[in-house]
DNA sequence: AACAATAACTAAACCGGTTTAGTTATGTAG
DNA sequence: CTACATAACTAAACCGGTTTAGTTATTGTT
């Protein structure tokens, strides 16, 4: 089973190493070599299973084939799921993907970007801290192909595919609201995070087209790395008589996660004291105790829409827009017990 | 922002591309190029932001610094953590990681390893259909760096991580008959992996050892494919009159997450009726109605000694074992309300 | 003064492909 | 018979690094 090269296929059969990298990319007839040939140099490699070296290739043509996927976290189950969706898909297309975790801190992200650009992806998607504006510049400004995903820069003009944050927090809080609550929290992460701005700004905005009053609306911000150990103390603060929120709305799942537990640990009923919904779910949202009514967000989209604008972007022959690339997808509504109807 | 390539470290510098290369690979003082011009080209290249193609690096060097890791689904929480694991793991040293899901499909499998070799990976980390033995075989007989995980080929004589299946199973079924059930029935995918098996047979010898009658056994094997539209037909099967349970020890997580919902769905109380039990969790088994006894993997351990291993491994003076490649971790067991104490 | 050793470099081969710019032999139009 | 196409190839440059095998100038040794 000893490896075989393009030369000891081009010795062994009396023809050039031109003439085997043709045909075997399928430039054969283009470039005129005889069928007899052809047939000779695919059947010799077939037969020797030659495959040819993908860094050799990469190297000469410019072109590794390879998408690198920056994330904040894999072991999140939302990118988990994209980082299928996008693997799959890029798979199919003939790209192989390479992957790595942010972490949510901008210079790791920065780190990545070049460390992916060294190894010559030939495009990124990446859901970006959104501290990062340098470099996501940088790449726009060098052509270099991307897409972000999940969260964009507001202010640039770049390909992104997202969910419409401020449509689905809006309906969810229309939603409560339709249901008689009357206080509604919005519990969320502290971030400049775009998306994390529309959601909040679809919670006030549902309840401003509803007649809430200023002083009925509760927002709690947490820490990204505190907001396990003081979710507890953050829903006892509106759970207070004076505010006693009715509602409580999480931006994200994880906190959604992390709110259920307090509460139950509270003894707080759901729905019955207090209805909680969530942006974003997770596998087990629909067996958790009550089951959480959440925003569900189509994964497998932007999964796929990443890859499909992607891969058109590296095509490069792009001066014409192919397709539309700033792309917000509609958010789900999934109703269960948690929010009381 | 042009890119500046070595050649142009040299040009301007008026040295060779020889010592350039030298200078950046710390490689200046053995081949004795003066501290003075160390000093400048390591200037020029910070200067000029010089980063080296990977691609050509890679392949002079025969080497890309690149691990393949290959598993049945990212998607998966348990293969979505392991996953982050190894990627944190392997970025500390200096590799970095392309992945691909088999979705157990040996042929998948088989491809994405020749893909992942085409691309010249310096080693491979495969949680195995274990279907594909020969591969596996093949890497071994060709001497190329990989560790199994999750999944091993008893009869193969490889490099793995594994947890100890046998025990935890046999754990979790003695607690449950220490809490008095008599009729556990398990529930398990049908499957060839030994992982399985190992769960399987753990099951048995405890009741063996508990002595438990033969007729007493509730083995039920449901479809890859199919068990969530299965699992309710399934329960109700082992909860006839005849039969009865009185607990139930999930495989897996994700039966014990549909096996929940089933039972959930027929009312039927856990643990009062029936106890329950897993192997392996999810994020919220802490969480669901009610949370749930499992036998925890300890994730983390398997994807830092998975890297660890291979890493050793791709250094190849290993004539000499330096650590005992064939790890068998040990699993916890994690007491929560579905098992009745 | 002759020779060896060392410091400080470099030219060129090499990794394994792709691609450009030809070459040669044959056929065909004028 | 000459000129020009065309079919069927190929030599060699190239991608951007690494590495081997030198080279040159200087210093040290006897």
């Amino acid at each position: 089973m000893k490896k075989i090269y393009l030369k000891d296929i081009a010795k062994n059969l009396n023809v050039s190493k031109t003439a085997v990298s043709l045909v075997l990319n399928n430039k054969g007839d283009e470039n005129k070599i005889s069928k007899e040939t052809q047939e000779r140099i695919i059947a010799y490699a077939k037969k020797y299973n030659y495959v040819p070296n993908q860094l050799a290739r990469g190297l000469s043509r410019g072109k590794s084939e390879t998408i690198g996927l920056i994330i904040p976290n894999i072991s999140d189950t939302f990118y988990a799921q994209i980082a299928g969706f996008v693997e799959a898909r890029a798979m199919e297309m003939g790209y192989t993907v390479v992957f790595s975790s942010s972490y949510e801190k901008p210079e790791k992200e920065s780190k990545l970007i070049q460390s992916m650009l060294n190894r010559q992806v030939d495009g990124l998607i990446i859901s970006s801290t959104q501290k990062n504006e340098e470099d996501i510049l940088r790449l726009q400004e060098s052509d270099f192909p991307f897409v972000l995903i999940d969260r964009h820069y507001p202010n640039l003009d770049t390909n992104y595919v997202i969910v419409d944050n401020f449509g689905g927090i809006y309906h969810a809080t229309k939603h409560l609201l339709g249901l008689g609550r009357k206080k509604i929290g919005f519990v969320t992460i502290k971030s400049e995070l775009d998306a994390m701005q529309q959601r909040l700004l679809g919670y006030i905005k549902a309840l401003d087209d509803h007649g809430v009053e200023q002083d009925n609306r509760f927002v709690s911000e947490l820490d990204q790395k505190t907001y396990v150990s003081d979710m507890a103390e953050m829903i006892k603060a509106v759970t207070t008589p004076e505010k006693r929120v009715d509602a409580l709305l999480f931006s994200t799942h994880y906190l959604a996660r992390e709110g259920l537990r307090a509460l139950n640990d509270m003894d707080i009923r759901i729905p019955d004291e207090v209805a909680i919904a969530s942006f974003s779910e997770m596998s087990a949202f629909d067996l958790v105790n009550p089951p959480i009514t959440a925003v569900i967000q189509p994964v497998q989209k932007i999964g796929d829409l990443a890859v499909d604008i992607l891969v058109d972007e590296m095509k490069g022959d792009n001066m014409i827009k192919t397709k539309d690339k700033r792309i917000v997808l509609d958010t789900n509504f999934k109703i269960r017990k948690s929010c009381g109807a």
